[in-house]
DNA sequence: AACTATTTATAAGA
DNA sequence: TTCTTATAAATAGTT
């Protein structure tokens, strides 16, 4: 599979595939009950992107989880949660979601602050 | 189509598909030259990612992008656009370019300083 | 992990 | 851009 030459066809081709491929995560989420955010540049560097329930809410995840992980609390949180007794994963689990909302607030207050507004599902 | 109730099943489904996510996210880079980054939370919540050329830089561009909407300046940038002649809107391209991977450098300088790095693409 | 019947995606053409 | 259709690919169910 190479890149395709023929712009035009190309144009069609992306425009198809980009909808077939929001498609196929949407299902994801909806089947599985998974939370996905797609961001794709097309060739003419335009921005297409789907998010369920919103790609500002999981890109803010991900840095998140990221950023756990490269500081190395990750690894203490999994340490942690491998010694401990099942019931307190479920515990762990509610402690983290909380301070996820936490910073998930801080976030739209400071949105709001700039006048800026979180979409639900965006496809710019 | 709704959310599957069997666990089992449900995670095997989800497995499946998020591969086939991410197939048909490559696809569409290969054949297109697009440029897309998917971030999936799986049912236990486990994050998962892919990215051409990367997570991180397309989140980078992708912020930078709604910063400019919100600020009304892609409106400026796109009203110029079209007012001026075709061959300063290649130049136009450039600026916005060096201007991106200036912001690049700036993330990869503050991410050097907290001892993380860059990964070209992950599957976490 | 592998198989396969069926469903779904898509390339090409209109 | 939308519709059609022949072909290719994805996937649900099963082993």
């Amino acid at each position: 599979m190479v890149k395709m030459t023929n712009a035009t066809r190309l144009q069609v081709t992306f425009s198809k595939r980009r909808s077939g491929l929001f498609k196929k995560a949407s299902e994801l989420c909806t089947l599985c009950g998974a939370e996905v955010a797609i961001i794709a540049f097309s060739p003419g560097n335009k921005v297409h992107s789907f998010g369920h329930p919103c790609v500002k809410t999981l890109i803010q995840r991900f840095e998140y989880r990221q950023q756990l992980v490269h500081s190395g609390e990750m690894q203490m949180i999994e340490a942690y949660r491998k010694a401990t007794l099942s019931n307190l994963t479920s515990e762990l689990s509610s402690i983290e979601q909380m301070l996820e909302e936490e910073i998930c607030r801080g976030l739209k207050v400071r949105q709001a602050k700039i006048g800026g507004r979180i979409p639900l599902k965006t496809s710019t």
